[in-house]
DNA sequence: GTCTATACCTGGATAGAC
DNA sequence: GTCTATCCAGGTATAGAC
């Protein structure tokens, strides 16, 4: 474990600051703050704010890859491993409670500023979208692959944004209950069509 | 139809730059600029920014609750009722897609940026969950009808968010059919108990 | 590579004339 | 009730010393 640059660390700061108060709302004096580093130094290192972001995307990027490889890692089964994705609402739950979703709130966020990056954060999406597909390729489900991937996706969505809002954990329960219930059934339909 | 003074059009402008930029993105000069008012004749009418959001969500507040006596007007059956819900993703989806759920990404930027309105802001949200619990309730889902509200609710939030990132109309026109046919199966499954 | 100093702009907010 | 002029804080970005 090599030592963090200066860079790497600009960058793990400035992940955790987007994600907490909105990337509009971080300034260069928040980043600097938290790791102790003038502000003018910041431009040996990114040219604009806009490069911060870039490289931010880039890292949920590399970083969702290794989750989505370590759930590849954990069950060669493809349900298993879309249990994986539906069940990190559980596992994130005091984070979105306080931030909701880090995808979903970037690229809302993103879409409102008609920001530029905003096509590169849609590809922390697409990374989930694919993989789900290929998941349920793999169980059979080849015509429906890509909305079932997309109904899921809308679903853990939905649930974030809700319970950012209302921090009800029988809602969470439920509902992570019900979209686990969800796959069941979806699986099983077609394993019947086999 | 009398005459909007300058306050309401700062309101109503605000309203729909607040939807369309965000809120903290949104400046003075936006909103001026686009009811050809001086910066300066704001704080005749507000004292501050602050009190301008306070205004829109009560204005938004307003209009759910109009837009909610126009569905019970549109029909007596509660089933009905919850389907104009489901459908407003459909009617406004040119502006969902552009613009993401104004309620959802209103909530969730507040939730970011800890302002104090977030508790208001959530009322727009509580006011449809409440609604939908009554209809819910109406239907013979008394025990249910929360968990079956917010359900709705963020099935909803979720196919808004998705359709405000890819855009693709079969998977919105798809979500909404088997929203629908979820509330078939659940009101069906009701009538069964009775 | 890191710092200080500083330029420049935008944004919210105020004072006071009309 | 509306305007202009202005203040001040904070934001991005640059220059240049160390």
């Amino acid at each position: 474990m090599t030592k963090e640059t200066t860079r790497e660390r600009i960058i793990t700061v400035a992940d955790n600051l987007f994600y907490e108060q909105g990337f509009d709302h971080t300034s260069f004096a928040d980043i600097a703050g938290e790791i102790s580093i003038s502000r003018g130094n910041f431009y040996h290192h990114f040219k604009t704010k806009d490069q911060i972001l870039e490289a931010v995307i880039e890292l949920r990027l590399k970083n969702t890859l290794a989750m989505i490889k370590e759930w590849e890692a954990a069950s060669p089964c493809a349900k298993e491993r879309i249990k994986s994705y539906i069940t990190i609402l559980d596992r994130n739950k005091d984070k979105i409670a306080k931030h909701g979703c880090p995808v979903g709130t970037l690229t809302s966020e993103l879409a409102k500023l008609s920001h530029d990056a905003q096509g590169l954060a849609n590809k922390i999406f697409s990374l989930f979208d694919e993989w789900l597909q290929i998941q349920f390729r793999d169980i059979g489900l080849h015509d429906e692959a890509a909305l079932l991937s997309q109904h899921v996706l809308a679903r853990s969505q939905g649930i974030a944004t809700l319970y950012n809002t209302f921090q009800s954990d029988t809602f969470l329960k439920k509902e992570i209950s019900l979209l686990l219930e969800w796959l069941e059934e979806t699986c099983s339909t077609t394993t019947a069509n086999h």
